[in-house]
DNA sequence: CTACTTATAGACTCTCGCGTATACAAGAGA
DNA sequence: TCTCTTGTATACGCGAGAGTCTATAAGTAG
């Protein structure tokens, strides 16, 4: 506000550009529309991993990105739009990493591999979208089928009834949460990681049926 | 500006009300202060549980407490200085209920004991207020303490290392996991509830560790 | 009865952030 | 060289929601 451009407003011609002209020879990347369009999906889901949707602004994702706000809207027609790509990226990266599998052995290496590919969008989905009521739907699908898996495998061993509802909810969150403190802990030793994941469901696992 | 308070300015006196005379005996419950205070954060936390703190307007927690926006301001000078005195009360609540235990044995009973005492406040504790920059700091004692007592307990069998971490980082988050799967299954007896999540607990100890 | 407190109702201002529009610069390909 | 695309910079419209204010009513205590 200090240096704005005063004095000849009436002929703001070619004066306003003079001032950049001497500042930088910023080289102005240019991107192509598909390349740069991942390149804005990149910084948007870094910047939603940080506070969710309501608490980031569309500022922060250009901010981000190093681009202006004007050119967010050339690749996308709002913010919910923007997010809802966002999202089905980081849920497409997941279902390919992960294969749809059916939570056999090599479930939860592949939930780490995915993880380690998108740590951001890992994030993204399972601490903020899932709480956030307008976008849950979109990844309610996968946490829908493991919750589904989860209750079919238990309820082989518990009885239903509130027990077999309370494993089959808690089961995933609980492998979601082993793989987030993975990716926080610096993502160590991915293959013992599994095993030592695997052997921790297995536990609860033990502990949530009866139990002679 | 098209309806202004003109004309007839002067005797606007009874006429307003004898719409509402006819129309509802409604008591207009009245109470003093800090009873109409604490039903205003009964009302709050239900909403902002609901959906969080950016997601919840002042409308929302009116309508929830049965009352005029005005009235809020009467008891809370912001949005956020509710938001605060919401978590704080329902901070101290949980510090109440569970004591200040070193997550020895009785540790998983009270703090069943203080989610059933308070679901909501439990949920919006743990569930939004744990993921919001703004207000983190509130639980952060609360978290801190419990991954250091973790990581204490954890340090006697788990050597040094991001795996120690990882395990420390955890066992917190399954256990407030577990509660809130419970919560959200209906409360099923509460006692075995406490022999369930310990046994998980420890399964998941187990499996932390390197273990012969 | 009088005065105080608790309440309603609704209009108003102000700020923030989404979304739009315009003018201009410059690299890339014809 | 001419043009299309990508990009900057900036200003503005607009709605939603926070926060304020006034007028009025009605329980309650002295």
């Amino acid at each position: 506000m200090t240096s704005s451009p005063d004095g000849d407003t009436s002929q703001t011609t070619a004066e306003t550009t003079t001032v950049g002209a001497s500042a930088s020879p910023v080289p102005v990347r240019r991107m192509r529309r598909a390349e740069r369009r991942e390149q804005i999906l990149d910084a948007a889901t870094r910047a939603f991993a940080r506070a969710g949707y309501a608490a980031t602004g569309l500022d922060d994702i250009a901010a981000e990105a190093e681009l202006t706000r004007a050119m967010l809207y050339r690749h996308f027609d709002s913010k919910a739009d923007l997010y809802r790509a966002v999202l089905d990226r980081a849920c497409l990266r997941l279902a390919d990493a992960t294969g749809a599998d059916d939570f056999d052995e090599h479930a939860i290496p592949a939930l780490l591999r995915a993880a380690a590919a998108d740590p951001d969008g890992f994030r993204l989905l399972f601490r903020y979208a899932a709480r956030e009521p307008d976008f849950r739907d979109l990844i309610d699908s996968i946490t829908a089928a493991s919750r589904e898996v989860a209750h079919r495998n238990l309820a082989r061993r518990i009885p239903a009834g509130p027990w077999l509802d309370w494993a089959a909810d808690l089961i995933p969150a609980f492998t979601l949460d082993a793989v987030i403190a993975w990716l926080d802990a610096g993502q160590p030793d991915p293959g013992p990681a599994a095993d030592r994941i695997a052997a921790a469901v297995h536990g609860v696992m033990a502990a949530a049926h009866p139990h002679p």
